[in-house]
DNA sequence: CATAAACTACACTACGCAGTGTAGATATTT
DNA sequence: AAATATCTACACTGCGTAGTGTAGTTTATG
């Protein structure tokens, strides 16, 4: 008679998820190249042999991690553009969609082992990347949508669309991938949003 | 009689530079871990006996090698802030220095390799950006005293630098080395350039 | 030319890691 | 309770790598 909580499944399941959390920890604060199944294995508290039970090999767990992680990104709704408010209200709801992705710690570890495997593998990366821009195209069609609608005047909205993300991303996305600082707090969220915001509409708004 | 001729001297001497520029070469594309001291060697056409007569251990190569891409840097000049010409072109020749920076192979090289180095062991990584940061102060002083001046409005100075920065940055600085796109043309530059000067001076100019 | 310095080839140690094989213990299912 | 699936400990292979020791060759210098 199992003791069966709720939390776990089969001892197996069980298994697999310490397997998969303990080679994200590692991964994500090793690298690729210098996390070893060892330390995984031992990590999860679970047999090296159980680990290659699971996953065939080091490169197939890894991938594994970035499927797992892309999949427990928080899913954004694509806001649409709306003609009857005010451009700066769309513009801060879709920055703050932005900013619950880069407070997901799903998507922060899911780029810094990407970032920091593919840097130099471009081809690894790419893929990484275009599913990354898939969800940032969001605020491209908003704002292509805005300047259709003639109260946004630029011919490049995808040259718009960067130009606002960085403005975002130079604050919080940059320093957290590459120096492992910390989030912004919400205050700090604020002053970056709304001046990122104004400043693009001083310049873009018509 | 040796031959002597002028691009080197001693024997000793080109092996050291033939380390160097070959552990510079396999740094950049592999990444301290995956680079090895036989790669290194044979790359350099070097016994690797020899490169142990010169670097006594592959932290020490590596640690060599940052500084010697760090000196190899093109220096700034500082820009100071001069109250009678347009705050427009001033800040387009800071940003012109900046991109003499971003297109110069030896930033470029020591970014890729330091961020790859130390994405995950930021106490690595903190001292290059100590003095990365150094060399981005510049911007931060002159709007400082555009600021002081009356000409700009702003009580955060190292956030709107920061700001201007990030919208740079993230077209001519971010694809580079995570991606190893290559550097902007001319016309790329441009645009990006008089773009994020007239959205700055959209919003700050008084 | 003789001496010292630097380079080379090569063998070797020590170590960590990816991955496998096996025999027995533990858990799950029927 | 029996049969089956899974986990574990452990030993082991094979490989690449950092770093060293040595004996002999090449290069520089007085």
């Amino acid at each position: 008679m199992p003791s069966l909580p709720t939390t776990s499944q089969r001892l197996t399941d069980r298994k697999r998820s310490a397997i998969i959390e303990a080679a994200i920890d590692e991964f994500r604060v090793a690298g690729y190249e210098t996390t070893s199944m060892d330390r995984i294995a031992a990590r999860a508290e679970v047999s090296k042999r159980t680990v290659y039970n699971h996953f065939p090999s080091k490169e197939v767990l890894f991938a594994e991690i970035l499927h797992h992680l892309w999949e427990a990104i928080a899913g954004g709704e694509e806001l649409a553009y709306r003609a009857d408010r005010p451009l700066r209200d769309q513009l801060l709801e879709l920055i703050a969609q932005k900013f619950r992705l880069l407070n997901d710690d799903a998507f922060v570890s899911l780029a810094r082992v990407a970032i920091a495997a593919g840097i130099h593998s471009p081809e690894r990366a790419l893929d990484m990347v275009a599913r990354m821009s898939e969800r940032e195209e969001g605020l491209t069609v908003w704002i292509r949508a805005a300047a259709a609608d003639g109260r946004l005047k630029t011919s490049d909205p995808v040259f718009a669309s960067h130009q606002l993300q960085g403005l975002i991303k130079s604050f919080a996305f940059w320093p957290q991938i590459t120096l492992a600082q910390p989030p912004l707090d919400t205050a700090a969220q604020k002053q970056v949003a709304e001046s990122a915001v104004d400043m693009f509409l001083a310049y873009y708004a018509v």
